[in-house]
DNA sequence: TTCAAGATCCCTATATCTAGGGATTTTTTA
DNA sequence: TAAAAAATCCCTAGATATAGGGATCTTGAA
């Protein structure tokens, strides 16, 4: 079957190089291309496209704009977003909003070609640096925790909802105690209140 | 510069076929080879490998446990994990513990050669499949969300560590209305403490 | 071995949250 | 349009958390 694919990106030279590549491919057809999302929806449902191929930064309506309006319409197109830079940030954007891969400008047109067709075979695409970043997500914080092992199993008791009288039942020890502990949490993250405590304890030691 | 190699695989079979793949490439050099991690850490001291592929289902010690070994005692040697099947919880497991990529058995042999490549240029290497299942863990969970967007709203302020008398203010509300949303939250939720709110808030709401 | 930190416990008072009512106005839906 | 849901506000009382103090015992480091 051939894929219909669709191009969005500001350089008309850019898009040229796209087409030029992807005609060698016979599994490929470019059905569109535009240099902004300004008509996205329209685009779509005009060309239907199997596969888009999105720039990031382009004027008007860019390529996070673009993935968002696509996936919440048509979330059968799978989207490939291409930028120049690596951003953290808008990594995790377009993931979050759900592109199917990300690669990079100067990755070699091979690659291209096979993150075309990883994609349309369901799994998703990565440059092997956004990959990195990506895992690094995942790596265990490094900040280290000013509290003691006990103050931690404490929070982490408080954090999951348990009232004070809970934690003491379940830690086997007394109101008293955990009292005690929650005052040097607090001391020591220079909080006063539960929903602080775990709010840090959400956003600091969560692995 | 030359990439040291050492494999880890229960199978001889497959460690002969990745020995014959690798001698095909100039640029890589097997140092050693085992049926599991047993020795580990005398095999990475004695032999020193810069990459070390790593089977994961292996007699006695497997490869979660010698992937954990190698990144505590020498976290500058890459691992890549490699299994016959995709399994979501082992491929978490192992991205938590450093490794620095997962294939599978059955990727082409261009493909081992490539994600080898990748992770010595200081990227990460994923099967599409794989990589399928990592960008899942970023979507938006799917279970609807009971809360109306204004209890919502002020679930979101209080998980952030804010009083009920700080989410009045910010919301510009009283008091008053703060404690009304609260009690509906809670009576939605089936909960009755500001803990378990905020507990449900980070497992289920927090994207 | 002595000192500091950690873990344990208690008392007391105040602050804040929780929960039961009840009520009005706006917005959404049937 | 009428009914339901959402958002707003108030009062009150009991429950829980917060904060100050003080105290004992254990453990690990200097």
């Amino acid at each position: 079957m051939i894929i219909r694919i669709f191009i969005y990106d500001d350089s008309a030279e850019r898009r040229d190089s796209l087409k030029a590549l992807l005609m060698f491919d016979d599994n490929c057809k470019i059905v569109g291309e535009a240099a902004n999302c300004s008509n996205v929806i329209k685009d779509i449902e005009t060309f239907y496209p199997d596969l888009v191929l999105m720039d990031i930064n382009m004027p008007e309506v860019d390529g996070i704009q673009g993935l968002k309006l696509i996936k919440t319409h048509h979330p059968e197109v799978k989207v490939l977003m291409q930028t120049a830079f690596d951003d953290s940030d808008k990594i995790f954007t377009c993931i979050k909003n759900g592109a199917s891969g990300y690669i990079l400008k100067n990755d070699k047109p091979q690659r291209i070609l096979q993150a075309i067709e990883e994609v349309m075979q369901g799994g998703a695409a990565m440059n092997p640096a956004i990959a990195q970043k990506v895992l690094n997500y995942f790596q265990p914080k490094t900040i280290e925790n000013p509290l003691t092992p006990k103050e931690t199993e404490v929070l982490a008791k408080l954090a999951d909802g348990l009232s004070y009288k809970m934690v003491a039942d379940v830690l086997g020890v007394s109101y008293s105690t955990v009292n005690s502990h929650t005052k040097k949490i607090y001391e020591k993250l220079h909080i006063s209140s539960l929903g602080e405590a775990i709010a840090y304890y959400y956003k600091n030691l969560k692995s």
